[in-house]
DNA sequence: CTTAGTTTGACCTTTATTGACCTTTACTAT
DNA sequence: ATAGTAAAGGTCAATAAAGGTCAAACTAAG
């Protein structure tokens, strides 16, 4: 809410929805004091809401002229998908991550708003996280049978 | 009764009633000290009061600036259509039952043919038919908190 | 007297902020 | 070429700032 992190992540969100490459440059030391915050911080929104696992990527410089660039890689719609979801659920995972998963492919618009719900309260209901590793499992393989119907049929 | 908890319950109600976005957000420590009590009584009534299944979803984040968030669901389908629906699964409900409600739903265009689809293999991943009764007290959840959600939801 | 619902508080987990110290790269003056 | 220095960005651990959990104690209705 009223936290800085939140702020530099819309920020930099807004500025990277203004773009037409999908990709920004800057000083990290410039957007610090832009937001009147130490220089890490930028590091720590970077790792927290601009992961490759939410579809970025980041690369940096250091060094006299040294940057931060992020460009958003748009999730296609093709028979990879399946394969690439696949790959990042494995044979089992944890509910932030499927929870995480489920969002991204709702922002990309692959499911719709309706749908993500419905996958997170059958998550929810049908595997809660009781940290036991047999949860982390069933919670893989409803996932993958879920996505499995939803990525190869047709919206 | 006056008691505390049907006060709060009534405080966040009269405030989601005012909001036209459906939605309010607010500090566990705050809403505590308004009513001078301990934080953990807002967990009490929010999961008393305002679980998914009295229409409600509840979004939370811990740490720096982390808040609790109210969203009231908004009933789409008639609210006659969820108690027909909820009576109709009762319990418990046998697999043929089961899907012979979701086509059903499917047939009158309630839901898509992705969102029949889905529940189907939910159904049959997350509580298949052994004959137990076990299996179908849990399909009878089941099927319940994911009409919750589509009857619920603007298509 | 029993049961369901409520209230409390001790302890836990997650997320954010900050700062001291480290590494890499570019530029400049020998 | 090269050493030195300035100008970036990176890491990590300590601390702060939330909210979550769970069980014990309490209360009210039957």
């Amino acid at each position: 809410m009223a936290n800085i992190s939140d702020i530099i992540e819309q920020y930099i969100k807004a500025r990277l929805g203004r773009s037409n490459s999908g990709a920004i440059v800057f000083r990290r030391s410039e957007l610090a004091e832009k937001f009147s915050c130490v220089p890490s911080q930028i590091n720590y929104v970077l790792s927290t809401r601009f992961s490759s696992n939410r579809g970025y990527i980041v690369e940096t410089r250091r060094g006299g002229g040294g940057f931060i660039r992020i460009i958003r890689i748009p999730l296609e719609e093709s028979e990879d998908l399946l394969d690439l979801v696949y790959e990042k659920i494995g044979d089992q995972i944890g509910m932030n991550e499927a929870i995480g998963l489920i969002r991204h492919l709702f922002e990309e618009d692959i499911i719709t708003r309706r749908e993500a719900h419905l996958m997170e309260t059958v998550i929810e209901v049908a595997a809660p996280d009781h940290g036991h590793p047999e949860a982390r499992r069933n919670r893989a393989v409803l996932l993958k049978s879920m996505l499995m119907v939803l990525l190869r049929h047709k919206k």
